[in-house]
DNA sequence: CGTTACCTTGAATCTCCTCAATACACGTGG
DNA sequence: CCACGTGTATTGAGGAGATTCAAGGTAACG
């Protein structure tokens, strides 16, 4: 029996991995590559709207964010709706549920999207022969830590101006870096309603600030397109600090 | 000339470590046990009010808390202040600085606290040498982030009743783990302030809206001394889910 | 052409903030 | 010992900010 096609058609061999080529994330090691060419397990395509992941739920793979857009959330028992983070191409998903064999949030796809399916049965091997890979997997968790932190700083202390501004331009920020911003234009699939439930308020009133904000000319945003016009005075309205640079790692 | 000792008078030793005696706490293999021993570098002792780590701040170690508690924040250039969280004993400190280099929050004493140093140079032979314990890093970071995901919810979604009862629960809970609660009673070394900073609230607000969930019964909260007296009606109106159970691991 | 999803606007109400004043416990110096 | 500051908790009043309810508008899609 020959041995099963690694890679079938249509499956992205790490090694031609569309997130080594962006700017600013890290190269592997020929090892490490081999490696992860070994742990990925397969690609799964899903359509905008899905939940990928459920809070509570197990389950027994870890992806990478290869392509398209995602949100990770959390409800209350009567719908209350709290969006705790976006996700890009590059972006870890599922790792609280290697960890701690439950999901604390959900995930849903905003765009159709393609994720690297990696079994969680191989992140053991990954830990006790690749420490440099391990590191990396505590970097990203670490990251989301940071995220978090500062989205929380965001809803806990900035006025409602800030805090549009704030994740507007966190998200164009992080488009950049995915390289998904072609002449200061991103196709940002958000709806008015992501946004109010990210920032803490209601879609009414997130409606109406947005419109002040939009009359400081910073940026256009209409119908998903948005076309950053001053970056330093929307930094400027967000109170936000210098975003974090170098390079990253990414699974 | 002689080996220095390791661990000098009032120093306690890892095997004599009070973490390791608490319930529910991971034990180590004696090979863990004994890279913790080595790992280990000293103690350091601070009064409370005392800054033990700022925001942007490098710094050469990590930290395990052994007693007292702390709290973890963000400061807005105007000096807006967000709580993101608190720590007691058993909590990791500091891992931002070993993966980022600089600290994305700061930390601070409210008691008086001893920590137990660990040099950052030595996380590297960590991870290449106890794949168990690189796990246990990484499992500390996601906790920390399913905690920072449980509060950004709670100050994006929650009224302000929830609000408060959510992070008292919370608190009765943690310090239930890490046994410093007898008899249903804990020191809380916490201000109105430092409550109102974690929730977004102003300090007046807060302290009203702490008169009214005082009258429901459910606990009384004095002078620091915190007594719960119907934990479920207090998760009720907290609108919590089931706190995590199960061991966790500690450096 | 009707349905659906999303965006926009106005009005009434409630939540939360700021300002201001008081009260109490504690420690310090006179 | 008391007088005084400092830090913390409490309370009231008036105004800014956010919510809810309700209605309309637009674009996409069958």
């Amino acid at each position: 029996m020959p041995p099963k096609p690694k890679f079938p058609p249509g499956v992205t061999p790490c090694d031609k991995c569309p997130i080594r080529k962006l700017e600013g994330f890290r190269r592997f090691t020929p090892e490490e590559l081999a490696f992860m060419m070994e742990f990925k397990s397969g690609e799964l395509a899903a359509e905008a709207g899905t939940t990928i992941l459920s809070e509570g739920s197990d389950g027994p793979h870890l992806y990478t964010l290869l392509s398209g857009w995602i949100f990770k959330y959390k409800t209350l028992e009567d719908g209350r709706r709290q969006v705790t983070n976006f996700g890009l191409p590059g972006d870890l998903i599922g790792l609280q549920a290697s960890m701690f064999d439950a999901m604390t949030h959900s995930v849903e796809a905003l765009t159709d999207v393609t994720l690297c399916v990696l079994p969680r049965a191989k992140i053991w091997p990954l830990y006790k022969n690749f420490e440099g890979l391990a590191f990396d997997v505590t970097w990203l968790a670490a990251r989301e830590e940071a995220m978090l932190t500062e989205y929380l700083a965001t809803v806990g202390q900035r006025n409602s101006m800030e805090r549009i501004a704030f994740v507007l331009l966190d998200l164009f920020r992080r488009a950049q870096r995915s390289g998904l911003v072609k002449k200061g234009e991103v196709t940002l699939p958000i709806a008015q309603h992501h946004l109010a439930d990210t920032i803490g308020f209601s879609l009414v009133h997130t409606n109406k600030v947005l419109q002040k904000l939009r009359r400081t000319g910073c940026f256009n945003w209409t119908n998903s397109k948005f076309v950053m016009r001053d970056e330093a005075k929307l930094a400027g309205i967000a109170m936000a600090s210098e975003p974090m640079e170098g390079v990253r790692p990414f699974l």
